[in-house]
RNA sequence: GGCGGCGUAGCCAAGUGGUUAAGGCGGAGGUCUGCAAAACCUCUAUUCAGCGGUUCGAAUCCGCUCGCCGCCUCCA
């Protein structure tokens, strides 16, 4: 499969150092306030990524970070008045509850930057020792033009950077390039002790140093935000190339920005909006279903007419594992909230046991591996989801007849549930939207009654019943099997 | 100023040198239905911002023009 790297800006034949194997490290988020869509985006992105290459049969590891200390956590403590600690614990806490309502597997290791000094320290020890670092006054700077690669990544040159003169000046340091990697105590301030006194990291010191511990010198996937490429991305690469004398990591991914409106968002701008929110409004499937229709790499913008859109799309894929399981096929195991599973698309195919809809169903699977195998091309791999679909929608329609099967309809479903799984789709009950039970019990007698009414051919009495439950925000669906309700969401 | 990206149907969005330009939403007609809903069938871009060029052949490559956006500073 292919992958798009930064790094040479081309798409490469993806080929871990450990046949079978990945290991990726992606930039988690700052914990110093609620997550918005860009994180959303961010974190499914990469949860696909990773889920896709366990479909495809890798052994992943995967680990996202917290950043937990910086200046922006400390100020932000000091204006609510808690430790620095408290707020990054408390915004961490909040993370994993958005993830978890969006449908983001947890990462196998999740660390954080404060149980980290200890590797950042022996780095830049490793740094100096080497000549890429100098001190001054108990801050560490890391000296970019030690480092003849410094501005690859993002293709910058150096003097272009000094051009734009909007680096800091401080003229402590040899270079306004420099970044720090240890930046000295400061009264009131979170800090360690290290060789050069009391102080606390800087910014991009952690990710070596934890990417480092837990996946090795070099390892395959290094991902992130776009904003990230330049300039945190660019200075991992320097600090760990340099202490190492090894290629960091072999292909850099990243995603491209959810705008609104015009705008990008982000917090600095003030123009978020919170997945926290999001969730509210929408299934978050649906959301998934919103940001996997555009290509990773490239913006997308957000509108809330976009996602109730794609929703409508969500409902035909979800009403056929609605159907296959009212079909009482055992458990459509479509969904397994976290156990990583390799993918067998072509025993799947083969398990549907009836060859006419093995054949109609291959092509579908074999776009979809397709496109995700071009670059994680997810709008391609939906497409041929909802051709998939289609086909499985048309031998429905023909159960009974000429050989179709209700079972193999069923195991056709599944192949599409486990097609899916490897989106993320698909995890919660099919049922999607559930109603309050107060409603729910509030629904039955009115369903009841429109039943009998039915059933006495009185229409008119069945229509007003109808338009009650609609007033209740249920739909009614008559079928074969009996009415069937579908909820709105509230 | 430097670097990079984008402009495909009413809307969203793949495709990046060669059969009929994916898919979704929306819309039109039909089947089914007490009526609906869902699903199914048919249709909905002779054309890919514009103009030139390269080529037997371009939405796809090159040049120019117009329009939009991102990064260069904390940011997913």
């Amino acid at each position: 499969m292919k992958i798009y790297s930064t790094l040479t800006r081309t798409k490469e034949e993806l080929v871990p150092l450990a046949p079978k194997e990945v290991r990726m490290y992606v930039c988690g988020v700052t914990v110093y306030g609620v997550s918005h869509v860009g994180h959303a985006r961010s974190a499914i992105v990469f949860d696909v990524i990773r889920r896709y290459l366990a479909f495809k049969g890798y052994r992943v590891t995967f680990v996202k970070n917290f950043t937990d200390v910086d200046d922006k956590i400390i100020k932000r403590a000091q204006e609510e008045g808690v430790s620095p600690s408290e707020l990054s614990e408390r915004y961490i806490a909040e993370f994993y509850q958005d993830m978890e309502a969006i449908g983001v597997l947890r990462a196998d290791i999740e660390p954080k930057a404060t149980d980290h000094i200890p590797e950042m320290i022996v780095l830049i020890e490793r740094l100096l020792a080497g000549g890429f670092a100098y001190v001054v006054d108990g801050d560490v700077y890391f000296e970019i033009r030690q480092f003849p690669g410094y501005g690859r990544l993002s293709g910058k040159n150096l003097d272009e950077l000094l051009a734009g003169a909007r680096v800091e000046v401080d003229e402590r340091k040899r270079d306004p390039r420099d970044f720090a990697l240890w930046k000295s105590a400061k009264p009131g301030e979170p800090s360690w002790p290290s060789p050069w006194g009391d102080g606390r990291p800087g910014w991009h010191i952690e990710c070596s140093a934890m990417s480092m511990r837990y996946l090795g010198e070099s390892f395959d996937i290094h991902g992130g935000g776009e904003d990230l490429m330049f300039p945190h991305h660019e200075c991992e690469i320097a600090q760990s190339e340099a202490a190492t004398g090894q290629p960091f990591a072999r292909y850099w991914i990243h995603n491209g920005f959810v705008n609104l409106g015009a705008e990008k968002m982000s917090k600095s701008l003030g123009n978020i909006l919170t997945i926290r929110e999001l969730v509210k409004r929408h299934d978050p499937d649906a959301l998934r279903l919103w940001l996997l229709g555009t290509h990773y790499r490239n913006p997308v913008e957000f509108a809330e007419e976009r996602v109730r859109e794609t929703a409508r799309a969500l409902e035909r894929l979800r009403g056929l594992i609605i159907e296959a399981e009212r079909l009482s096929v055992p458990g459509i195991d479509g969904r397994y909230p976290n156990a990583l599973e390799r993918g067998y698309p072509e025993a799947w195919l083969a398990a549907i046991g009836h060859g006419e809809l093995t054949r109609r169903a291959h092509p579908c699977v074999e776009r979809f591996t397709d496109a995700m195998d071009d670059d994680f091309n997810t709008p391609g791999a939906l497409a041929a989801l909802f051709d998939l679909s289609h086909e499985l929608y048309r031998y429905r329609e023909a159960v009974g007849q000429g050989g179709k099967r209700a079972d193999a309809f069923a195991n056709g479903v599944r192949l599409l549930a486990r097609l899916g799984w490897a989106l993320g789709l698909f995890q919660r009950p099919a049922e999607g939207v559930a109603p309050s039970p107060a409603r729910a019990a509030q629904a039955e007698p009115l369903v009841a009654e429109r039943e009998q009414a039915r059933n006495q051919r009185d229409w008119k009495r069945a229509d007003e019943l109808r338009e009650a439950l609609r007033k209740l925000g249920a739909t009614v669906e008559d079928t074969p099997t009996g009415p069937r309700l579908k909820w709105e969401r509230t």
